[in-house]
DNA sequence: AGCACGCCGACT
DNA sequence: GTCGGCGTGCTC
């Protein structure tokens, strides 16, 4: 159930009787896998108040939770004998009025539970639970127990005996005796009637991080008896190095954690509450002084400087025109009127540089919130944030959800990338979305800045046209006058008409031929990582594929002598390469397309001197590897970087004079209404790393599809160009920024199950929905099975100005619980 | 999540 | 019969 103000009127929440008795709150705990709302009773004297974080009974523990409403009357179907008292008030007033309205408009914007916001906008381990505990009680024990406890029958009584007195406190974890003693409860409420020992609860250290559950292997012995799920659990754990999250190792093996649990109790492995190794140190950076602006910076920081309340700003600037400079003058005044500051960015490890200018400028004042931060220190950053000095945060999309109090803007830079969006995970929540809001909420402006604006975004500044609160600002040179770089289309058909066979044409052969020569440095950009995109078999065309997915397996090279890996890059389940063909036991198997690997290989052998760096998700999975390869290329250890998608974001080295393009062609033929924009932005974004120094840079792009009208637009730097092409293609098939989209997409293993389940919603929304809205679908998705999951869904179309309320209630009524359902509000891709 | 409960097959 | 293994359902 989602909670809307509707359905706090239906449990008895009055907006009209402020001052009528509410003696009873409902309060959203963090239980997984149910909607955590319970009635709990106000003592009277408590005061409580909605956004109160308070400690609550549940079973026999104690648990936080966060109070979303007082109400007047019990819901209908609970026994009053059921409710129990709040214990205290942790926090009051924890949740800002405005912070608390952003969750509830989410919740119901996303159609997702509001404790799923909750949860997902606050730091892990707020909520935390009571332990159970189990100590001696030294007044009560006979100093000669062991003389009551002869029997054999008593087993479990002494040892829990003496695994007590053996502890300095004699106190224990009632989860640690349940590992260590079999048939711990009989045995335990022998002693408890006797006295001797006393179970109490420990109440939840006041908020600290919650710590993920490590297991780890401590004993592989094979000979052991085993249960099937026993072994298979330990089998996994001893393959994937001996340790593993505890819901790692629960998602690899088909069982519940209670059969990990009696591996612990056999002593076969241990699980213990673990921290997630903290970052590196941060990197020192010198002070700066801003730099004088060029005439179109100037402007832009005096139409924004003196705005006060919601503004919308889209700063359009190309390639290398200087918007951070822009962001830092903005930042800067509002600093100093007291004000704090969010910037949103795509990746945070992939803009290291971004980052230390802020940091060189506005020192300790700047924070770093993403979600590649321990528990610790998220923790750690939101309990700062919450102080109100005046600072900046700088973060990944979930940092729009950091409480700062006092905010005076916020800044999404590079606004069109897709990673703004939250997939996979509820709720599907896109930052832009979500920073406009809160901007309105807290009456700031919102500054969108990108090279490549999305459709979105610039349709909402020019839709109302003379709009006050709505401004376009554009930045349309580089600083200093520096040119955009020539981008050169080569026709990789007449290439290979001419008999280049290489995956390289003879442009960007030259181009690389002159890089060595002239001391400079390059960029090559390819769409895959790993080596190859397929195996298949040359005799019988049988292709590799993933055991769990319908998608075929990529091949990656591995170092030194070990067998070559087969990878899915959508379950990442590993395999070695087999010798022959599974099917016909031909040993011709055949790698198809190409990968950064392969394009890697292709460079060694073509060209023996230059050096470069691969850059891709496989590289960079480390730890601060990003920066370590970004500064390993700025002191020119490298001629070459080669990479993927994460080559295009923020990548500012003044040393780039060449970009080549392997091939543009995989970036324009998804089957997705949104692939031409993707592939003009990233095409654009890429080229756009080449000639911001000093040196003029060139673009070379290949192409099998040299006539595509994107391929067109980025050869001529030509936004407008473009979007006036693929603005009214949307609008003719009522597509986004003009008509508004639901993904509803259904998920599980069953895959008859699956399908029924989605048609029957998709009939259900078709009987209840206005005839304004179309429904596209049901179908499978376009890859129907991913890890072990088969999925099916439909598209909900309608008009932006028609307000669609989904039925979710009955929705979730038809949703069985082998079927997983997943709502996408205004979905990125829809493959 | 944790905990109790109850079902099931294996064993004294 | 009784015990351990393991899925299920409940917690205001």
């Amino acid at each position: 159930m989602t909670v809307s103000p509707l359905a706090l009127a239906e449990l008895g929440f009055d907006y009209r009787e402020e001052h009528q008795v509410r003696p009873w709150a409902v309060v959203l705990v963090d239980l997984p896998q149910t909607d955590g709302i319970y009635t709990y009773a106000i003592p009277p004297d408590l005061t409580v108040q909605d956004g109160d974080i308070v400690a609550v009974p549940f079973g026999n523990q104690q648990l936080g939770g966060v109070v979303v409403g007082c109400v007047a009357s019990l819901p209908p179907d609970l026994p009053p004998e059921k409710i129990k008292p709040i214990q205290d008030v942790i926090v009051s007033g924890f949740f800002a009025p405005h912070y608390w309205r952003l969750l509830h408009w989410l919740a119901e914007y996303y159609c997702t539970e509001l404790i799923t916001v909750i949860r997902m906008a606050l730091p892990p381990g707020l909520l935390q639970r009571s332990q159970r505990r189990i100590r001696l009680n030294g007044d009560r024990l006979p100093s000669d127990w062991p003389m009551f406890l002869s029997q054999p029958s008593h087993q479990g009584a002494r040892q829990i005996l003496t695994l007590l007195q053996s502890s300095k406190e004699g106190d224990y974890s009632y989860r640690y005796l349940r590992q260590k003693v079999p048939g711990l409860t009989k045995a335990l409420r022998d002693l408890l009637k006797r006295q001797w020992v006393e179970s109490y609860l420990e109440p939840p250290k006041a908020v600290r991080p919650q710590l993920p559950k490590m297991v780890t292997l401590l004993n592989f012995d094979p000979s052991l008896k085993l249960t099937e799920l026993q072994a298979r659990a330990l089998t996994v754990l001893k393959n994937q190095g001996g340790e593993l999250w505890l819901a790692d190792l629960l998602k690899a093996v088909p069982c519940s954690a209670s059969t990990i649990q009696s591996l612990a109790k056999k002593g076969l492995v241990a699980i213990a509450e673990r921290e997630k190794l903290r970052l590196l140190g941060q990197p020192q950076v010198h002070a700066s002084q801003a730099p004088t602006l060029t005439p179109a910076q100037e402007k832009a920081c005096q139409t924004i400087r003196p705005l006060q309340g919601y503004h919308q700003v889209l700063l359009h600037g190309v390639t290398g025109s200087g918007k951070t400079e822009v962001y830092l003058q903005i930042c800067g005044d509002r600093l100093g009127n007291g004000q704090s500051v969010l910037v949103l960015v795509p990746e945070i490890g992939l803009t290291p540089q971004l980052t230390d200018r802020f940091r060189a400028r506005f020192g300790q004042k700047v924070a770093v919130y993403h979600s590649a931060l321990s528990a610790g220190e998220k923790y750690d950053t939101w309990r700062q944030t919450l102080l109100g000095h005046e600072q900046i945060i700088i973060g990944t999309r979930s940092a729009i959800f950091t409480p700062l109090p006092k905010l005076g803007l916020i800044i999404l830079d590079e606004e069109h990338d897709s990673s703004f969006k939250q997939t996979q995970s509820s709720p599907n929540y896109h930052a832009r979305t979500v920073a406009q809001r809160r901007a309105e909420l807290e009456q700031c402006p919102l500054i969108l800045g990108s090279a490549t604006p999305a459709l979105e975004s610039w349709h909402t500044v020019h839709q109302h046209q003379g709009d006050p609160q709505r401004h376009y600002l554009a930045l349309p040179d580089r600083v200093q006058s520096r040119p955009l770089p020539p981008v050169k289309i080569v026709d990789m058909r007449a290439e290979l008409k001419q008999g280049n066979r290489s995956i390289f044409s003879r442009a960007l052969q030259t181009a690389l031929g002159e890089l060595k020569a002239k001391q400079q440095q390059g960029i090559l950009f390819i769409n895959r990582r790993g080596h190859s995109t397929f195996v298949s078999c040359r005799s019988c065309g049988y292709v590799l594929e993933c055991p769990n997915c319908d998608v075929s397996l990529s091949y990656h090279y591995v170092q030194g002598n070990a067998q070559p890996l087969l990878r899915c890059h959508y379950c990442n389940h590993a395999e070695t390469q087999p010798k022959v063909c599974p099917e016909c036991s031909s040993p011709y198997l055949k790698f198809f397309g190409s990968g950064t690997q392969k394009v890697t290989e292709a460079l060694t052998q073509e060209f023996p001197d230059l050096r470069w760096i691969r850059f891709d998700s496989d590289t960079t999975r480390r730890k601060g590897a990003h920066r370590q390869l970004l500064d390993q290329f700025k002191r020119g250890e490298a001629d070459l970087l080669v990479g993927t998608q994460m080559l295009t974001k923020g990548l500012d080295l003044a040393q780039i004079t060449l970009v080549g393009v392997v091939a543009a062609d995989s970036l324009l033929n998804f089957a997705d209404y949104r692939s031409a924009e993707r592939g003009f932005q990233t095409l654009t974004q890429v080229s756009g790393r080449a000639g911001r120094g000093e040196e003029p840079g060139q673009v070379i792009i290949q192409t099998y599809t040299p006539h595509h009208p994107v391929i067109q637009a980025v050869k001529t730097h030509n936004y407008h160009g473009f979007i006036a092409q693929e603005l009214p293609q949307r609008e003719m098939l009522n597509y986004p920024p003009y008509g508004k989209l639901i993904l509803l997409r259904c998920l599980g293993t069953n895959e008859k199950e699956v399908e029924n389940t989605i048609q029957a919603i998709a009939a259900l929304c078709e009987r209840l929905l206005p005839k304004t809205v179309e429904i596209l679908g049901p179908a499978p998705a376009s890859i129907l099975r991913i890890a072990q999951r088969y999925r099916w869904q439909f598209l909900i179309k309608y008009p932006s100005s028609v307000k669609v309320i989904l039925p979710l209630e009955r929705i979730k009524q038809i949703c069985p619980n082998s079927v997983y359902l997943d709502i996408d509000v205004d979905p990125l891709s829809i493959d």
